[in-house]
DNA sequence: GATGAATGAGCGTTCATTCAT
DNA sequence: TATGAATGAACGCTCATTCAT
């Protein structure tokens, strides 16, 4: 019984730091893709940022590219987090789609800039896992989107052109948060420049689906 | 005389074969680097495909990234051919952004796919030039863009944000392309659904850069 | 404890197994710069001559250049122990002077043909790092000789031309130590001729440095 | 007959090109050769310089090495001729060689420096047939050197240690010949201290064979 | 004779991954 | 579990030499 609990303390000390020590590759990884971007990042270097041997990375992790999966997915999840929330706090569909896309740019693109950088700067021409992985983010994210897109659409009463419509719209909105977030990221400004840029994108982003609903949208 | 007819004669075929071999070398790395990316293209591969030797690539092309930079500026110069010829037809600038857009979907993407490819999937992190080349790029279509969508607001009367609002809308703008672009690319549907996304992606730029312009548009 | 002792063992091993390695390459290196010189010499020969890959000829060294300037600073120091130890043997300076030709001629050049090569035969011209040591290396020498040929003119109560005078008859000394030594490492001849060549080697610089501290010298 | 000796007036214009054209490519790659050394300089450099196509150089020299080799042959043939002029000019051997060096040091070393380089900044390590030069140089600098020692010799009516010797004092002073040349070539000084070396060097090599010959040299 | 485009073997170096300890 | 030495395929690039014109 002694013998078991203390096991169990064993047990639970080692499970501790497994769980530490996964983490703390991860965070190497993020800094190090995120600052040198996944190609021109090594494994060597990773392992020893985590002060931990390369075998321990390749225990922890099947390949490199593994890595860069679960920080994308980890990225992702934040990212889905954070616009999730907005559209449930807000009542209307059109400032859910708002107060998303300041979430996007103001929080996500500036408090988890690593993540962003993940999500937006890697290019695609990596494995064909993570080509995979790449074309779900988006899929998720605009369905998100979508479902927004076709609230806000049956609010006005109107139709769309066909049943794809939305996603495409969806599609568009994702395209100008990358495109910015890209901007924000690799040429980093002041604050005030970088809310106003914020301000004019979430203008263009608002417009484009007033337009697509259109003029029955009451002002 | 007679002689020197001959030597210019074949001082022109042997012109002509200099050129036909540069585009040959090009044209087979376009097609690699639109394919397998850059990075998983070697320089080997791009001289089998022209049936040519390694030593012969770089007897033309300097390096590898140079011949990626060659053929990034080529993309280049079509596309802005491409958007500044329907800027050019079109009386007004709304129209004109119209056009662009599907000229842009229809014409670019699907007739020059591989030049689309390598302008909007090749992935930031090559070299120091290359970078450079990305970026100018982005610049000089935005400048494009900026300078129709600056046209747009002196016609409707209103004031932006502020100076910088015009080149937002711009990146916008761009960032719509080359996510809509980066999808037909990566997966080609039919051209009838091709088609529906074009319409509905020009949408969703009208109706950004209207809601811009503000309610003094008149319908 | 036993655990611990067991570690420490493996440690041990470990350490002389490493050990054991870097000299393996490091000797292979030798005998090829020696034999065919660094140029002829490729990485992947010097890996199959150690029964090693390629990738752990670079976990030992940073580079080619690396390797050479290890053997190089090696048979320097080779060199300057064995002309040290006959000056430091000798009471007079000239017997120190004639031990020390002796010693270079009969004992580096013979013993350790292959390191008087990499000194001697390896050509200028490689990278900027190994220049800089070779430079080093005949000032080095000569400094040692400088001192001997310094105090020998002082015993003799002699003046030299001007102070520099005593680095160029290290100079000489040191051009005829290289050509001779050159000559032994790429025409090896039978022992006895060999030894008669070095006697009359010592003779001239021994006469050479007599001729300088000039008649006071007591016959 | 007339046109015969148009004939021949083309065939003499032909022979100067020729001629001439064989010079240009010579010189241009003594030049290069002498400031980059031969490893570093390509086949391109120096038909670049030359004025010349790659295909000429090939058409008058069978290949690199070859050019190399003709450099060395001239080089070595004008300073057997400047040391050779010495030797006959002065009517004892004793002041032959001396003025030998002085030769060697003051008009070789500095009015032909690139010749200088060649002769002996070039290293070993080159193709079969540059060995053998590189042997054959040492071997007849050696024999004019041996023939002025033996000389010499008989004049002070002593004997050698044995048949060898006087070419082991040759290459003595060759050895002294090429480490004083050497330095004077890659780290240029100020006249005056140029000449203040040249005379410790003669010394030194003059005491060297006055030792040789014994005390039976008169004062 | 002269050209210069074409060749291709060869090189130094990197780095994701494995595996004995 | 953790280590880190070892692997070796792959890459970009160079350059002496050839040869059709």
């Amino acid at each position: 019984m002694e013998q078991k609990k203390k096991n169990t303390r064993q047990a639970q000390r080692r499970e501790r730091e497994r769980e530490h020590r996964y983490r703390t590759i991860l965070s190497a990884a993020e800094a190090l893709f995120a600052k040198k971007g996944f190609r021109k990042t090594s494994v060597d270097e990773i392992a020893d940022r985590s002060e931990v041997s390369v075998g321990t990375v390749y225990f922890y992790f099947k390949n490199k590219e593994e890595l860069l999966i679960h920080l994308f997915d980890e990225s992702l999840y934040q990212l889905r987090s954070i616009l999730g929330r907005e559209f449930e706090k807000s009542g209307s569909p059109v400032v859910g789609m708002e107060m998303a896309g300041h979430a996007f740019f103001d929080e996500f693109c500036i408090l988890h800039a690593e993540k962003a950088l993940i999500l937006f700067r890697e290019s695609p021409g990596h494995g064909i896992k993570m080509e995979a992985r790449r074309k779900n983010m988006s899929e998720l994210i605009s369905k998100d989107l979508s479902r927004a897109i076709d609230h806000l659409r049956k609010d006005a009463g109107c139709e769309f052109r066909n049943k794809n419509s939305s996603s495409v719209y969806a599609m568009c909105i994702l395209g100008v948060y990358e495109k910015v977030a890209f901007h924000f990221l690799t040429e980093p400004e002041d604050a005030k420049k970088t809310k106003e840029m914020a301000l004019d994108a979430v203008d263009f982003i608002i417009g484009g689906i007033q337009n697509i609903t259109g003029p029955t949208i009451p002002q």
